[in-house]
DNA sequence: AAAACGGGGGC
DNA sequence: GCCCCAGTTTT
């Protein structure tokens, strides 16, 4: 399966320095002071695929008139869209919005789940949403494999997967858990900055002395 | 003006 | 597996 040793304290610690700490993803921003388990799955289902700038000026403007689920039912469809078009997808996003009452309260007895089986069944919640709601809303372990994550993880070489889950899996057998809600965190700053998708500035990588992909070759 | 950019879902 | 969704930000 994996036949690479992750330097994980390693790794964090050259990191560390190197993360801008007061530039959290919007999420984890939002519970830092609102943990309402609502307002932090809307907020991430709103910001999938969206920058966190745009996210944060629809959000903020969404929960002035969306407060809770009942006023999800009751707020207009046409209005709700034109509150979140700025994050894009807007009518898929509106739809999905709109159809999570009545899924949380023929599943869920109206309480948003905090497992990840259970998340996953949500309209507009896959694996990656799922995570990062477990995490932010409930203070439960989870792993939130975005693209960066994956990519990185994939371009280290630990895992050769198209499928996120499966980079997940893995990261759940080699990471310890006290690392699993700072990974995305780290691993989002790196491919943002440094190891991007195309032309990874490697020569000014934190990571250049135990980069697998240099360090190892199989 | 064009390319880059954070997932999810239906088929 | 393949395709669609749609804006903002950066180059």
């Amino acid at each position: 399966m994996h036949n690479k040793i992750f330097p994980i304290a390693k790794t964090f610690a050259l990191l560390k320095p190197f993360i801008n700490t007061s530039k959290a993803p919007v999420v984890e921003f939002i519970a830092l002071q609102d943990k309402d388990p609502f307002k932090i799955l809307i907020a991430t289902i709103l910001s999938s695929r969206t920058n966190d700038t745009t996210t944060t000026k629809v959000i903020q403007r969404l929960f002035k008139v969306v407060k809770n689920i009942s006023s999800l039912e009751t707020v207009p469809h046409d209005e709700l869209e034109k509150l979140i078009f700025p994050v894009g997808f807007y009518k898929q996003k509106a739809i999905q919005l709109k159809k999570l009452p009545l899924v949380l309260k023929n599943n869920f007895n109206g309480i948003i789940p905090d497992e990840i089986d259970q998340l996953i069944k949500l309209p507009g919640v896959g694996r990656k949403t799922a995570n990062l709601v477990r995490w932010a809303a409930f203070g439960k372990p989870a792993i939130c494999v975005d693209v960066h994550v994956h990519r990185i993880c994939n371009r280290w070489g630990y895992v050769k997967t198209k499928d996120p889950e499966e980079t997940e899996m893995l990261l759940r057998e080699i990471l310890p858990r006290q690392y699993w809600p700072f990974i995305n965190h780290y691993l989002v700053s790196l491919g943002q900055t440094i190891c991007k998708p195309r032309n990874p500035k490697c020569k000014t990588c934190p990571l250049i002395d135990i980069c697998a992909k240099i360090k190892v070759n199989h």
